[in-house]
DNA sequence: CTTGACATTCCTGTGGCTGGAAGGTGTAGA
DNA sequence: TCTACACCTTCCAGCCACAGGAATGTCAAG
């Protein structure tokens, strides 16, 4: 099995499995006598692994962090259920951060909007709305 | 007024502003015979936008555009206005991605909880849902 | 013998900074 | 005068997670 059936089997780029090599998330991949990379069954699942974990949102050393242990041979399941529940709890945050924001953002349009709109010095407009803006 | 004044009335880093005047998203400095940076009230205002735009998270290409804008002495009210409309709508989007992960990854915590922890082969706990994770 | 689809490495760019090194300048106190 | 010390300058490197592209090599089919 060369890069591109991997690549296919688990919905990552080749360029980005050849990058994760380099970084050291991967282990070296095996050659054949022509220098292509070759790969087998494990390399799949491994690699479904960190897709997985990517399309959680995981960051690279936190996904290498689970590799890391089961190449250890220590199951990293408590591991990851305690980055579950650390990911559900730093999305809340977001999502309360974004909610403001967007507060924010309605505010500064509604007040915006009963300001003339041809102020180039920008001092009775919304521009300076959001000059004077803070957090 | 030198960098670190400029910086203490916008509460923007005077690293950060000389990375600004580099990229160009601010006019060369006026300089002192020694070579320091001299700023004036002027600088305070266009850089107070930048800091309230960027606290709203716009980029800073869109912040470009804005001082662009005024440059050419054409106010910018209507495409700031435009812009927080846009935000809004990203951040209402953005926020409903976050819901539907955060939903994912509470599934994955709770089915994962009734697997076993110690399975380093990962067929059978927690690490095997992640690997079958699709979007 | 060529065409085309693969593969390889290496370098660059993205966004928005931040950190640090190496050196110059300005002011206050001993 | 000497010396701290705080400020300034430029330049280079790193962060994150890749993506794009150049230059080159390999292999199978027609």
């Amino acid at each position: 099995m060369q890069i591109r059936d991997l690549s296919e089997r688990t919905g990552v780029p080749a360029k980005t499995i050849r990058y994760y090599e380099e970084i050291e998330l991967l282990p070296p991949a095996a050659r054949k006598p022509n220098g292509y990379r070759e790969y087998n069954q494990a390399d799949v699942e491994r690699l479904k692994l960190v897709a997985g974990a990517r399309r959680l949102d995981f960051s690279l050393s936190e996904i290498k962090e689970i590799l890391d242990l089961r190449e250890r041979n220590i199951a990293p399941c408590n591991v990851l259920l305690d980055l579950l529940n650390q990911k559900v709890m730093g999305i809340n945050q977001r999502i309360a951060e974004l909610q403001k924001m967007q507060q924010d953002l309605k505010e500064l349009y509604s007040l915006g909007k009963t300001f003339p709109t041809d102020d180039v010095a920008g001092k009775h407009c919304v521009c300076h709305l959001v000059s004077e803006h803070l957090n």
